[in-house]
DNA sequence: CGGCAAGTTGAGCCAGGTCAACTCCGGTGG
DNA sequence: CCACCGGAGTTGACCTGGCTCAACTTGCCG
């Protein structure tokens, strides 16, 4: 067992990408950790239970999206937060606030790790520290971005920070301005805080406006990025020929 | 300075009160950390600059609350987060993201900390690091629940969840129905993504339903917390007389 | 190649945005 | 003590972006 634990975290992506919060264990934390961790995949739609979280608070994101769902009364749903492959997240306070729930966007692998080896790797490892309190900085830092979006743009304009959004995950070096959209489209409505049928038309624009340009249903690529970055930005002017410019500027001769 | 510094810890809040991060300090680490940190006072609208953020990025609220707000190109502002006293925000990664700014919505009182030092004391003191890393989660999920309550919930509804977020920080445990709005009318709208003009409408109209009753502007004593509460959870039939059920039962028998 | 889930398109409607006028309140100076 | 001022909040009337509902098309998987 303690071997398979070992080989199951050394094919593992926390452990294989240098920036992530397993690469920065030695040999011996490795093993340590993988007999209190367990290794789980979810296929789209799957949640983890209440009750698994409380055993297992800790969840680290080894490959997939997983969101946190919040549901209303009525059925509307939304989702608060998409947790990409690097995302771990602390639930041991969860149980007080409002409950929202883990569900997969798309077949995903996670990993349940131990509190108690976790504290205590963080205790010991001051490269782990830093890599853990970094993600959830940025977990934070992104939550709120992405609030500050909900809160005062428009469709068009949410959508298109969410390309950006993807483009700065996702994307390689090498084909910058091709970026893959890892969730469906009901699961981004709800992320963005729309209607599917809204986010649908939002796409449509942008393609019409020949600012994206779809390879898939899942892949596009963008094919202005000023524009796009404009419209991200809250201009309101961008990509309409900017016709109330020019009134001012005569003006301005006079 | 050493004396006087010492001072100022001793009387702020952040040491006080037993829940925040001063408080978990050694005499000697309660020192050494006032020779590394500058207390400031902001009156409402000051915000800090982004120079004095590349050299103080470590920010702890002692009192009053300060914003994180986002501006887009055409003046609509959003206000992504509040921190409230006891928050620690750690902006050394957050020049490569959006810019926004720490602006204070009143009087409030922070203190800058040397990174240094910071991590100087959540690497020797478990106690410090604990309650650092659940102000850091509390503040993920609460931006978390706010992008979700902002993606999906009508203007009624995301107020009625904000009193309950206010309640649960401010209330003393004398008075639970009794609820303080730190924040301008103006500032709760950028905040919840509304217009002012939307929000005095949804205040009126909780006011006429019996729900809130108000003290002040900045004071309300909510009267009827399961109404509110299924306002806030999005329950459509609230304070409605639920008519719409009845057709429906009707229904059944035939 | 059939069947279902996912996504799209269209038409009509309403919650909340917008703009403008008004009230309220605390501070200030004559 | 009161008139004045400016900022904050409120009210009213109108308008529109995005929601809703329903029908349709597309794409995926056995």
């Amino acid at each position: 067992m303690t071997a398979d634990s070992t080989q199951k975290c050394r094919k593992c992506a926390l452990f294989l990408d240098g920036r992530y919060f397993c690469a920065q264990l030695s040999s011996e934390q490795l093993t340590e950790l993988s007999n209190e961790s367990r290794a789980l995949t979810l296929e789209r739609g799957e949640a983890l239970s209440a009750d698994g979280l409380k055993s297992w608070p800790i969840i680290a994101i080894s490959a997939g999206v997983v969101s946190i769902q919040h549901l209303l009364k009525d059925g509307r749903k939304s989702i608060a937060a998409f947790l990409m492959p690097g995302d771990i997240i602390d639930l041991r306070s969860f149980s007080r606030r409002t409950r929202g729930q883990l569900v997969a966007l798309g077949k995903s692998e996670v990993c349940r790790v131990s509190p108690q080896m976790l504290d205590m790797m963080v205790a010991a490892n001051p490269g782990a520290r830093t890599v853990l309190w970094e993600n959830l900085r940025d977990q934070s830092f992104r939550a709120m971005d992405h609030a500050a979006d909900l809160a005062k743009k428009r469709a068009l304009e949410k959508l298109a920070s969410f390309i950006f959004e993807c483009r700065s995950h996702y994307s390689a070096a090498a084909a910058p301005e091709f970026v893959s959209i890892p969730v469906r489209r009901v699961d981004l409505a709800d992320y963005l805080g729309m209607q599917p049928e809204t986010l649908s038309r939002c796409f449509h624009d942008l393609e019409d406006q020949g600012i994206l340009d779809f390879k898939s249903l899942s892949a596009v690529a963008i094919s202005d990025v000023p524009t796009l970055r404009r419209i991200a930005n809250g201009d309101r002017a961008a990509g309409l020929a900017a016709e109330p410019e020019k009134p001012i500027k005569i003006l301005r001769f006079a």
